[in-house]
DNA sequence: CATGAATGAGCCTTCATTCAT
DNA sequence: TATGAATGAAGGCTCATTCAT
């Protein structure tokens, strides 16, 4: 097996990457992007500054980086859990279970931060992460394919398509982090959700 | 000076003044603040570098004077349109009134762009605007005093107080406004808002 | 008269921007465009590395006036001899004796290591100097000039036309500059052009 | 190592040698020595940096040795030339055939860019390379070789020493190369040596 | 010999701020 | 007040060279 196995050196090398990666991470999520400098970078990981172009062509390619690993780390836990639920299980409550769960991978798994970082990429104009387009599409397919299953009994009077009522979840979930994200005294992200997505629930089942 | 008619020099000076304050609030609209140069913004006022800092102690404080106003004006248009609403609306009617206000005045009179300008400070570590702060506090407040006035009739049988919802209706709005401001594809914010929070009403109601 | 004479605050800056000039001028004629530093440039200059930028807009810039300055003195130089020649004076003598002042100008106005510098500029790909280009064509027509004034005389049986001629004597005249630069060891200029031309008008006469 | 058969380490070797050799040749005709970097280099060679630094000491070395083959590669062949025409042939016909036949060589064996190359080496300072030096020499050896054979002839009536007009006849053969190298529309070489030889040559001759 | 990760000095340029006029 | 030349500390990035594997 000469191809799978990393020599020692090919190794250490992604030691290397992995301890400028890291270190970057750290402090982008504290800092701007821009200033976050590839000198605090390298400093932090014990690197010299040549190292740092070693590794990546640029700063703004450590960023995309970043940023893509991020909207994909929560995709897949998302979707994960929507797979493992019971199938009978009404769509209301899966729904719940779902928004419950989101929170629960927030607080626990993601963190505040790197939040903050996600919604922040967003509404700068410079970086064009397309990941960060597809996550949102993601999100929404998710809320979608659970309104999907039952749309009837979930909305049975609605006038509004379930493709409507799906995107509009997704909205007052961005409300709901983006306010977790600003906030400094706490704010306990889930019951916050439940609360929420229970009266519209409601609402929407009238 | 005793009285307060200024001399032509201290008019002219206010002039030089709101040139650069001018200058400085449309580049910061379409830019980061740090990627907004001092040279770029006196180049727009026409006036020589050192001006800026006659009037200004450094780019920073521009900024948060900026931001000041800003939250200050979205606030005010909303309480004047608050008061002029027939006291007898009933209190979903009222609110909904008000929801469509603000997207009214989010499309026609902020813009879209200042009002990422308005998010993208709230997800910056850097700068603490007290006024950023206030402004969620009286959003709050105009909501609250809608629902407060008839809470019963909102919410018969809701579990939730009335500063409870009012809280989570904030929420929502948020999370409508950076929908609004991060789509590329236009969006229909008023349109949008009032199915959201119809729903959230009914749902509030039942 | 306020627009003609200068404040001693743009005096000052005119210093400071020919002493910037000036130390790259000297930096350049001793090595290689991409070698010369800014750093060693303002060094030089006694000022301070930002105050390049205020002068001029790039490193590249100044080599670009640089080249500029010095075709266009070569050339002013050389008309007007020219210019002050009598008019009937015969057309050998007349091109000897601007043959004899361009290597006199050479000698002591513009200096080896300036037509150095002007020579290596046209053996480099990247700048794309107007100027040298004009400075060619400019030395031709001179020398068309004075062939054609009197070409029956001067090359009385020859199959070439007079701009051939020119062509070639201007290429004769490279051929001289590039010799006397690159020689380490001294050698007359003069002496040499007028003993290659007189040759060469002999071989035209013939 | 008493034999001079190499091992396949020992080919191997020097065929790595020749591909960065190879891969630096070509890289320095099209660009600025300084302009080109080893790992340029080391990627069209399809090795690694380090084995640069096996094979050569530094950038430099390679530079020098590059030059010095080019100057003795153009040498040569001059000479084996002027070794192979008739004994008997009259000293201005062997002039003007040497004259052909080095416009020949350069045009189509050396090419303009690599004369370009070997001009621009000499109008450098950095770089002491012996050999260039030679070269011009070489020439001058040539030419004075030729003269001096029949030097009665050639300059039946002149006051310069043989010595002398080679050394002319090298300085108008420079003029001519730097022109053909400068000159972006297409120049024939061949055509105009002849031309200008042959006026000179007459011109000695009156 | 071959490799390529690691190094760090150095490069050009930007920019907020100062200060003499 | 107004000016704009002057400053110098960073910033991102390049690249010849070294060295452990």
């Amino acid at each position: 097996m000469t191809d799978n196995t990393l020599s020692s050196r090919q190794k250490q090398a992604l030691q290397t990457r992995e301890k400028i990666y890291e270190s970057a991470e750290e402090l982008f999520i504290e800092n701007d992007f821009e200033s976050v400098t590839v000198d605090q970078i390298v400093k932090k990981a014990g690197v010299a500054k040549g190292s740092f172009y070693v590794h990546f062509a640029s700063k703004d390619e450590v960023i995309v980086l970043l940023i893509n690993d991020y909207v994909e780390k929560v995709d897949t836990d998302y979707k994960s859990f929507l797979d493992s639920l019971a199938e009978d299980m009404p769509a209301d409550e899966k729904f719940l279970a779902l928004v419950e769960k989101i929170a629960e991978v927030l607080t626990e798994n993601i963190g505040k931060e790197n939040m903050r970082l996600l919604y922040r990429v967003q509404l700068e104009k410079k970086l064009n992460v397309s990941s960060v387009i597809s996550y949102d599409r993601d999100l929404y397919k998710m809320f979608l394919q659970v309104i999907e299953e039952d749309f009837e009994s979930l909305a049975p009077h609605s006038s509004l398509s379930a493709e409507n009522v799906a995107r509009q979840f997704v909205t007052v979930y961005r409300g709901l982090v983006f306010d977790w994200c600003v906030r400094t005294r706490e704010l306990d992200l889930k019951t916050e959700a439940l609360d929420l997505y229970e009266m519209l629930l409601k609402g929407l089942n009238e």
